[in-house]
RNA sequence: GGGCAAGUGGUGGAAUGGCAUACACGAAGGACUUAAAAUCCUUUGGCUGUAAGGUCGUGAGGGUUCGACUCCCUCCUUGCCCACCA
């Protein structure tokens, strides 16, 4: 019998296709499994790395529906983006059109690998359908004050000519085109993820099931920094400067405090008429000017550069003592209060600072064991704990213990309070691009900013318009687009012409899925109820930050909103278990278009098969670990695939022998506990390899035993199974087959072999009865020879038995 | 600087306190063949030995244990994330 691997992929996915296999439908007698795989942008080409996402995330949906579960497993495309606005620019062509085209090549070779979507549920986010819903949560947003606007410094992208949320500035560039990030000043549209940041935070101890690794990716970006803002004053003006800090136990160590170039305290203090004098303004205005326009990049040199506001004294509130202020770029304004108190002795960067301007330094902790040093013998900063020394009344106490009583102390003193800091930032969502969802907003001389009626929506993004590149927002350029009448008082008014962020897209799709025609609101509250949440979320790790917190984020609200309630699975996070899959590597190294070293998963599937191709992919590594390609190796699963279809032409009605019957059930048992403990396919195969090679090795084959090694195979290569499945005489899919249980009673064995240590090395194995009790074990094991020869007259120490296992002698 | 992973044959990997290297790739030899492909069989960690066997061996060093790839401590290397974050 011939494997034509192409003939019969064609053959089922067209069966599959015709009698709708995957469709999914509520069905509350039966427990829903809902297995998601993040969609892909719609590029024009799968690559390795979507193939292996959705391979395991169809393994994973093909047992699950064999296990009885109701599965909904959708797929659909994250459409909106810059990738077809370039090339429109390049190829002068329509970003839609374009993105369309590029949906139906994905889509095709989606089809050829034979994944078991529910296409009737396809969402492609570039369509009004879909982005009109985007505006709506928008406007719930705006109506709650989740979505404002103000005048900020950003991130600006001068290639892309846009503007990023601090998540898509990656080592200070753009996440997209890798070209250096600037900082412009502009009016942008921002949603306050900061107002979930506690609950974003705290939530993650829900994630039982998520990666470690993710976790901590989040917990380090939403950064929560428990602290102390201290006041310091300044002597002439009066005015009150806070600083943050976390070591309220240095207090008395400060010996100057430094405040960013954008601190808005110096223009005020320099104004005219303001009380204080600046002496050397014109060498701080230059400072600042310099500073302001350094990239992100060039501020986190390690040089510490400042300057001093040279007439102007703090004082530090705890001891009156009155200390120089700087002007420093290594201060952010973004972080804390945009000022930091200064502890040279005990902060590195205070330290190289204070050595640079030639500072006085002061040590209040002292290191245990270490008798006081002065602070010009110091080499570096001790940022260790110990005790306080220099510290008035705190003198003694342990600093850890000195942190909490001298925070306590300032705050009950009115010298500052008890304050907690977030890196989070809220989130950035205008972009100045046209193929993107428009911000339904309208700008109006007379009643200000007027959120677009609902019923309006949605806000339809223009067709046929002309994208250059250059020169802010193209839909600016749009008159009919731009001049609206207001919806409130019906005058002229303009309508806002930056698009939203595409990863508000991704945001809630998953939710979509649960109803993708409802066009009542973005979702169907009792769709939503029976399949959310996602059962288990399948993709990058490079999402680990931004598509995974703001989902995050948006079900929180759409829980607040009353849409969503999973309080019967506990929390309010979208997405129960999540596997990040590990990268797709070759020669060492990822796979991409520049290294030239790509694997086109078209050209394995022409040569090998789809089903050869999900195989290979899953048997050559974990599923979490990177994944090595190997173009031998492929070989290696094409031909294992045709020695199991070749099982067919010795299939028989023999009795099987005992030894198969086991080896079958512990195969069954094996796959099993791999696919629940884990995903461990690459294992589960391996078995179901060592299975092959036992029925080869027997007299003849059994077709009750094909059968159940077929339905074994049918979640990892689905099409062979169901040529297999018809051949062995079926009737109906193999899809309606329940998976197999093993039978403890056909794995009873009468006799084991024992290894046999001599201390704790193997010297010997032996047969005994299974179950034998210890000392006719014992005598069993003396009476070997070989064991004879090892003990010889020495003394036995020790017995260690494991039962049915092993036996250790010390001697 | 902080956090998190990982380090096992020629290669991908298996074993998570009990036979280290399952399963596969590759390599070598053999059978079949006019030949090749396919298929089948054998061998395949190092050292030592004709062999039986012995001995070493999971990044390095130490510890716990009858027994450690696995647990603990120190260090090295690689990868990822965050970071002048106060």
């Amino acid at each position: 019998m011939q494997y034509d691997f192409s003939q019969i992929e064609a053959k089922w996915q067209k069966f599959w296709q015709k009698n709708k296999s995957f469709r999914a439908a509520i069905d509350k007698t039966r427990k829903k499994f809902y297995c998601l795989e993040m969609f892909p942008y719609p590029s024009g080409r799968i690559h390795m790395g979507h193939v292996r996402n959705y391979t395991i995330g169809d393994v994973i949906a093909r047992y699950k529906w064999m296990q009885g579960f109701n599965v909904l497993h959708p797929m659909g495309f994250d459409a909106f983006g810059q990738p077809a606005e370039n090339a429109a620019i390049k190829n002068n062509s329509d970003p839609k059109e374009w993105t369309y085209k590029c949906i139906d090549w994905m889509k095709a070779q989606l089809k050829k690998m034979g994944f078991s979507y529910d296409w009737e549920r396809e969402v492609v986010t570039c369509g009004p359908a879909y982005y009109r819903f985007n505006q709506w949560i928008f406007l719930k947003m705006l109506e709650r004050g989740l979505a404002y606007k103000k005048a900020s410094t950003v991130n600006w992208c001068p290639s892309c000519e846009t503007t990023l949320a601090n998540e898509e500035v990656i080592d200070g560039a753009c996440w997209r085109c890798k070209n250096a990030v600037a900082q412009k000043d502009l009016e942008q549209w921002y949603l306050k993820i900061t107002a979930y940041q506690e609950r974003l935070l705290e939530d993650l101890k829900q994630l039982a099931h998520w990666p470690e690794q993710v976790i901590a990716m989040q917990e380090n970006w939403i950064g929560k920094s428990s602290g102390c803002e201290i006041y310091f004053k300044l002597r002439d003006s009066g005015e009150i400067i806070p600083v943050f800090t976390t070591r309220a136990d240095t207090i008395f160590g400060v010996t100057y405090i430094v405040l960013a170039p954008e601190h808005t305290i110096i223009s005020k203090i320099s104004a005219e008429g303001g009380k204080g004098h600046i002496s050397n303004l014109k060498e701080v205005e230059q400072y600042i000017e310099a500073a302001k326009k350094k990239t992100k990049l060039e501020r986190i040199e390690r040089d510490k550069t400042g300057i001093q506001l040279k007439g102007i004294t703090a004082i530090n509130l705890v001891n009156n003592e009155e200390i120089p202020v700087f002007i420093a770029d290594y201060v952010l304004m973004e972080y804390g209060t945009g000022a930091i108190m200064a502890v040279p002795t005990h902060d590195q960067r205070d330290f190289l600072f204070a050595k640079e301007h030639n500072l006085p330094m002061r040590i209040v902790i002292q290191a245990p064991g270490s008798r006081l040093q002065a602070p010009s013998e110091m080499k570096e900063a001790y940022e260790g704990d110990g005790v306080q020394v220099n510290s008035g009344e705190f003198d003694g106490l342990p600093n850890q213990e000195a942190k909490i009583k001298i925070a306590q102390w300032i705050e009950d003193k009115g010298m500052g309070k008890i304050s907690t800091q977030w890196r989070l930032k809220d989130w950035l969502i205008s972009r100045q691009r046209y193929w993107g969802t428009p911000i339904p907003v309208i700008y109006c001389p007379k009643c200000g900013i007027v959120g677009v009626p609902y019923e309006d929506l949605p806000v339809e993004l223009p067709e046929k318009v002309k994208i250059t590149g250059v020169g802010g927002s193209p839909l600016s350029k749009v008159k009919e687009f731009v001049v609206v009448k207001c919806p409130k008082c019906s005058g002229r008014a303009l309508r806002e012409t930056d698009t939203m962020a595409t990863f508000i897209d991704s945001s809630w799709y998953f939710l979509r899925y649960c109803s993708p025609d409802f066009d009542k609101a973005p979702f169907d509250k009792d769709e939503a109820a029976y399949w959310m949440k996602v059962d288990q979320y399948i993709g990058g790790i490079e999402h680990a930050v931004l598509h995974l917190l703001y989902s995050r984020f948006f079900t929180k609200f759409f829980k607040d909103l009353g849409m969503l309630d999973f309080s019967a699975e506990g929390g309010d996070e979208p997405f129960d278990k999540l596997l990040t899959q590990g990268m797709v590597l070759k020669d060492g190294e990822v796979m991409s278009k520049s290294r030239g070293n790509i694997v086109d998963p078209d050209e394995i599937i022409n040569k090998y098969g789809a089903d050869t191709l999900r195989l290979f992919i899953l048997f050559a590594a974990p599923p979490e670990a990177e994944l090595e390609w190997n173009d031998t190796a492929i070989d290696g699963s094409f031909k294992f695939l045709m020695r199991i279809f070749r099982l067919l032409e010795k299939a028989a009605d023999k009795t099987p022998s005992a030894e198969l019957l086991r080896r079958l059930h512990s195969t069954i048992k094996k796959v099993t506990e791999d696919m629940e403990g884990g995903f461990k396919f690459n294992t589960a195969i391996s078995a179901i390899m060592e299975l092959v090679n036992e029925i080869y090795k027997s007299d003849s084959v059994n077709k009750e035993i094909l059968k159940t090694l077929t339905i074994l195979i049918s979640p990892f290569v689905p099409h062979m199974a169901e040529e297999m499945w018809q051949a062995l005489g079926a009737k109906e899919s193999i899809l309606k087959v329940r998976w197999p249980e093993f039978k403890p009673e056909f794995l009873k064995l009468d006799k084991v072999t024992l290894v046999v240590q001599i201390n704790g090395k193997v010297r010997e194995k032996i047969e005994a009865e299974v179950d034998i009790d210890k000392e006719s074990l014992k005598e069993l094991v003396l009476a070997s020879n070989t064991v004879k020869k090892w003990i010889e007259n020495k003394p036995v120490k020790n017995f260690v038995i494991v039962p049915n296992k092993l036996v250790n002698i010390v001697v």
